[in-house]
DNA sequence: ACGGATCGTCAAGGTTCCCTCAAGGGGTAT
DNA sequence: ATACCCCTTGAGGGAACCTTGACGATCCGT
């Protein structure tokens, strides 16, 4: 059904979760630090990350911020601490769920399931529409005025990464964290060619765009032509 | 902030959420029966609609799959209670989120919050409007009486410091600090001739100003005008 | 009213950033 | 193994932008 990053160092607990969630069809990937459960949730891009705050490496809550910092994953928490303020300022740092040791299993997965449905709720639209472009997300197909564009994947990702966010500027590096994955690396001159290419194929060139309008010093933005 | 749905047929606990709520700045809308609840909520088309399961009238499951027949707001349960068949039963139906009674007020709103920030991910428009200025911080574009204007990177950045703080006198050096990152070094003519450009693009000039105001050895400042 | 300080505008210079072309390497299918 | 597609990387030219200095205008305190 979905992919799933658990973040836990408990052993006893990480196989009961990862058990239930794989019963319930899920793909589940585990991590036992921080550090791969970072690189788990960066890499694999997991519809739900499911994270213990008590980890040997480092605070939950930092783990927490770096993820929230490059990704918008749904993430659940499960901890044995319960204290409100320690609830409180995880579920402000950025988690959607909070559940505390110890907890039933039905629960957590009904949990799981409420976070998930609510997650394929507010993307539901496996096309976007902006302007002349139709993007079919499943069938990753786009098309401007009814003929189909042949885009090389990365092509693809990289319009989809802009329609996701039609209007708003988006940065060179989110692009390379969102489409390439490399959150850190990566050279933004890749970027300017695959727009270049991109911009080809939607028959508009840089200095007179329609689609792709860049923000000198910021960013690209995919916007609906006048 | 947003328009929320509270059902709740127990008077003090329905007037210490509503008042919680509406300190943080919410419009908070009450029933204390299942079918008014219902008539809320889809009449007011809230955020977020917090409901009792012990309702006098109804069942709260059966309040909640109507809601779900014909909303898909989310719904966030308050209850006293806590089996674990009517938790994974409830949120099955279609809840975001379950809470059982008795319950802190901190983290009532902590999940309020998360509840609402996930909701709200899809659209997240930024805009703070001036006047006829309307400046939109996600797309960082600038239109005024409903033209946009073509603004450089700087002259964007500029703007919005001086409209997060509308009406308020900024110095030069505290622009210098916020908006060119310089907050030592830097020359104030800089800040000068930025702004000079920004009064061309606006189409006023320095002695006859409509949003820009400079105070004479103070700073300068941006009102709506009369 | 006068002088010093502050502000507004212009033009030029230099810097940064962006776009595009072309070459090279990795992977895959034929 | 070869051919093809795709991605990455570097370099050059060009465009956009920012800064700076100068000069005139305006403002304020004396």
């Amino acid at each position: 059904m979905a992919r799933i990053t658990l973040v836990e160092d408990d052993l006893e607990i990480r196989r009961l979760v990862a058990d239930a969630l794989a019963a319930e069809g899920h793909d589940v990937e585990t991590a036992a630090t921080a550090m791969n459960g970072l690189e788990l949730a960066i890499r694999n891009d997991p519809a739900l990350v499911i994270m213990d705050l008590g980890l040997p490496d480092l605070d939950g809550n930092e783990l927490l911020r770096m993820i929230r910092a490059v990704s918008s994953v749904p993430v659940m928490v499960i901890t044995a601490r319960g204290a409100d303020d320690v609830v409180v300022r995880t579920l402000d740092a950025g988690a959607d769920d909070y559940l505390i040791k110890p907890f039933s299993v039905a629960q957590l997965l009904a949990r799981v399931r409420a976070v998930l449905r609510r997650g394929g709720l507010a993307e539901g639209t496996d096309r976007i529409v902006v302007g002349g472009l139709v993007i079919d997300i499943s069938a990753r197909e786009a098309a401007l005025e009814g003929t189909s564009l042949d885009l090389s994947p990365k092509e693809f990702d990289l319009l989809r990464a802009l329609a996701e966010r039609q209007g708003e500027v988006v940065t060179k590096r989110d692009l390379l964290a969102e489409v390439w994955r490399e959150p850190y690396g990566g050279s933004e001159r890749t970027v300017d060619v695959h727009l270049s290419w991109l911009r080809k194929k939607l028959g508009e060139t840089a200095s007179d765009p329609r689609y792709l309008k860049t923000i000198h010093g910021v960013g690209v933005k995919l916007v609906s032509p006048d």
